[in-house]
DNA sequence: CCGCTCATGTAACTGGTTACATGATTTA
DNA sequence: TAAATCATGTAACCAGTTACATGAGCGG
């Protein structure tokens, strides 16, 4: 069997998770989820839940809408297995290492910046990322039926967020 | 000209940092890099400097070599203003909220192990992201001639992590 | 019946990836 | 002089992207 993409796991966890669901609400859940890795588009994921089933990973069944097909999958044992193996395999160095900032990025090219771009760079970045902060707790304590680890999952992007405007108050005091 | 992506740009700046340069020089900062979001892969970069040079961003110096041509790339002048240009634009927020941890997206499907098997997730990733801290608290001071850029650049690495090995606590707390 | 959301899909593209190949230069 | 590293490149591939198209079904 061909080796899963990130989007292929996650969105077998989507289905283990939503089951008996369709292609459509799979997209939705990658288009809602805070992170914005990945877009969540109808050309990824329609094609991805056919390799899916073509793998044995899910099923569907299909019913019939007018002159449309409807899918509705499920996920098979074999999917459950595979799924299951990925979420207790040791995480390989490069997984733990595997974060992008994109903030952290151009502070890397700051010497070409004058002080007062820089502090305004920081003042943005700070009032953008608090108001994500914000925005991610209330999605927290507001969304009702959120599993303790879609909150637990949350916290994470919120501890990160007040990492980095920690860590905007150290490029602010060492570079501006 | 084309948009270009964040490869590009971040490519740019290591032109712009460390000119007259070739790709290779290019290429060896990308993977030596504390971030891994680029492979810094050869196929990756030889095209690209191709296209810098093409967008009129770079110009290249060609020396023979025996039978091979050697390339020396300097940024040009509408290289540094589009450069200054994405460093000081505002930030926009997708970009703020790019932001990828495959550490916190296994949590998210948590619900399929068992007790034991999340600690020795929370375990194992605490672990990883201990060596990973002292990696790069030893590459702040060890290496010699970082520019305060780059410093506060693995900083940022530095107090991430830490908010993430916090974070594996509520994990623990939580969920375990 | 209009507009919105649910739902499914495809075509063209793109910007990466891995893997391979090979020559030049330095160093042990 | 052999091995390592510097240096340049390409071919095949792949998993995403955007943009487009279209139909079903429901509420106002």
């Amino acid at each position: 069997m061909r080796k899963l993409s990130h989007l292929a796991y996650i969105a077998l966890g989507v289905v283990a998770e939503r089951q008996p669901c369709s292609g459509y609400t799979v997209m939705k859940d990658f288009q809602s989820s805070s992170s914005t890795y990945f877009s969540g588009s109808a050309g990824a994921i329609y094609p991805l839940m056919k390799r899916l089933e073509e793998d044995g990973l899910a099923k569907v069944e299909r019913t019939k809408a007018g002159s449309r097909t409807r899918r509705t999958y499920t996920i098979t044992d074999k999917g459950r297995i595979a799924l299951e193996a990925w979420l207790a395999s040791p995480i390989p160095d490069e997984e733990v290492a595997f974060l992008v900032d994109l903030l952290r990025t151009r502070v890397l090219f700051f010497e070409r910046l004058t002080k007062q771009q820089r502090r305004k760079f920081v003042k943005d970045c700070r009032d953008q990322l608090r108001q994500r902060i914000t925005a991610t707790q209330k999605r927290i304590k507001g969304t009702d039926g959120l599993s303790p680890f879609e909150q637990v999952t949350m916290t994470s992007v919120l501890m990160v967020d007040e990492a980095r405007i920690k860590w905007l108050d150290v490029v602010e005091k060492e570079l501006c």
